[in-house]
DNA sequence: CCTCAGATGGACT
DNA sequence: GTCCATCTGAGGC
């Protein structure tokens, strides 16, 4: 597959978002090599309360939302769980879409033994329907945390591929925002 | 199936 | 000191 090229990232974070739906994910990590389909997606940008560079505000942990679409921005949530954002857009224009859901493609072996220390074969149907359909679930399983963080999206540790052709996707509002007043209401929820 | 509380630590004011 | 772009397990139906 082919690997996605800048051009795909320095594009506004909504229409991003949307066309990242189906694109396979690609982690190589420990000599294994991962691979997840993009299920579900949200787009953040800096005229949005609910984005870490509202109003262009830089901060230590949001810095690499500023630069060039193309890098990773990974941030850890709740004390305990990391997030996986691609960030989107030009120089400057701070902007990114965090990967809310995914499914495995490749190496699920490997990625239910970092989801869930244990093998694919130890897992219930609960387990099994919850193996990477949430931000937090899906960089456990593809083993992502902050040291990715500014990693380049065009390198090979952590890169996106062409994927599957998607037909359609639905869309609806952010999730876990609420205090994000008007632009709570924003459609800039995708998934499939 | 559902709701709810607790975990846990860094970012920001 | 307060707030999270979340997940899990327990308990109820």
């Amino acid at each position: 597959m082919t690997k996605l090229k800048k051009g795909f990232y320095t594009r506004d974070a909504v229409t991003a978002a949307q066309e990242l739906l189906g694109k396979y994910i690609v982690r190589k990590t420990n000599g294994h090599t991962l691979v997840a389909m993009i299920t579900e997606t949200e787009a953040y940008k800096a005229d949005d309360k609910a984005c870490h560079a509202y109003n262009y505000n830089k901060t230590q942990r949001n810095t690499v939302m500023f630069k060039e679409g193309g890098s990773a921005y990974v941030y850890l949530i709740y004390g305990m769980y990391n997030c996986l954002n691609v960030v989107t857009d030009a120089e400057g224009e701070p902007a990114a879409v965090l990967i809310r859901g995914a499914e495995p493609i490749e190496d699920k072996e490997y990625m239910s033994l970092m989801r869930y220390k244990k093998p694919l074969s130890a897992l219930n149907a609960y387990e099994k329907r919850n193996f990477s359909n949430g931000p937090g679930k899906l960089c456990l399983a593809l083993d992502i945390d902050r040291k990715l963080n500014g990693e380049s999206l065009m390198g090979d540790k952590l890169y996106i591929t062409e994927g599957k052709e998607i037909r359609s996707f639905k869309t609806g509002k952010r999730i876990g925002i609420d205090y994000a007043e008007e632009a709570k209401e924003l459609l800039w929820r995708f998934y499939l």
